[in-house]
DNA sequence: AGCACTTCCTGATAGC
DNA sequence: TGCTATCAGGAAGTGC
């Protein structure tokens, strides 16, 4: 599933190749994705557009274009999108979308399960995507300090993994990358947010920042079917600690990682490095 | 207001 | 082998 470091590894992937295109047509396989405007609509605010440039916000990818109009996107779970040079033309399997390019290359969405959101907005509609508009600081930034953290997790009774994954509150952490960050600070994922204490919240703030530094640096983590613009896999999948490695050893107590469900997501995490109580740093 | 729960969606996998 | 049930989970919607 694309969180953040697999979505900006699909942005630098598309970037070079997809910056200063000019979508000559754009063919809706299925119409459901287009969430904004109608379909009909949708294609014509794309048509004869330049891509200017494209960007991030938390998991949603934004293509600028030449009139200040953008072209959004959020692939949830299965998502993918693959650039096409000219020439190398063949539909991926589960092709939803396809933009076509001025001078023959193009550029697919694909998406198995077909829970992807795709929308084509002026500046002044930018409210209708609420998930964007409300999206909390990401970490690596300035805006996610360790004070924004520590404040933010004071007001909120729930527990750290929903909070970790509440986009109004961090921006573009998902289910591996909020497991993963859990166990590298040894907090247990039903603690609620409140209840960490100063050191807890630190270390959580640096393991944060440190799996989506070095997810982004392994180009993601392909679990399932994640792949980049070009179609290549990520490789962080073989750092993960916990997530989707029920019953194997802790890499370092050797205990059995458990799974548990939390708020509907399946919750990975070491019986013994996280423990529940609050002395257990 | 904050939080928990439900829904969407279908391929992959487990179990029989 | 082939069928059915279960699972995966981000975000929006619903309800307490």
């Amino acid at each position: 599933m694309p969180e953040l470091p697999e979505v900006e590894t699909i942005r630098r992937s598309l970037a070079p190749v997809a910056e200063g295109q000019r979508i000559m047509q754009t063919e809706i396989f299925l119409e459901r994705l287009v969430k904004w405007p109608e379909p009909a609509d949708f294609v014509g605010r794309l048509a004869d557009r330049t891509i200017v440039r494209i960007g991030r916000t938390g998991k949603y990818l934004r293509f600028l274009l030449d009139n200040g109009n953008e072209l959004i996107l959020h692939l949830r779970m299965t998502g993918q999108l693959r650039f096409m040079a000219a020439g190398q033309d063949e539909m991926p399997p589960y092709a939803r979308l396809v933009f076509r390019f001025a001078g023959g290359a193009s550029l697919y969405y694909a998406d198995a399960r077909t829970l992807g959101a795709v929308y084509a907005l002026k500046p002044d509609e930018l409210w209708r995507l609420h998930g964007l508009m409300e999206m909390g600081p990401e970490p690596l930034t300035a805006e996610f300090s360790l004070g924004y953290l520590r404040e933010t997790l004071q007001g909120h009774r729930t527990k750290i993994k929903s909070f970790l994954l509440n986009q109004k509150y961090i921006g573009g952490l998902g289910n591996i990358y909020a497991d993963e960050a859990l166990f590298l600070a040894g907090i247990h994922p039903l603690r609620t947010a409140a209840s960490l204490h100063g050191p807890e919240v630190a270390s959580l703030y640096g393991a944060i920042n440190e799996v989506i530094r070095t997810g982004i640096a392994d180009g993601g983590t392909t679990v399932r079917n994640y792949l980049d613009g070009a179609g290549k896999k990520g490789s962080h999948q073989e750092r993960l600690h916990v997530y989707q490695r029920t019953g194997k050893p802790c890499h370092r107590c050797g205990t059995p990682i458990e799974r548990i469900v939390i708020g509907g997501r399946g919750s990975h995490f070491c019986p013994r490095c996280q423990l529940l109580e609050e002395e257990s740093v």
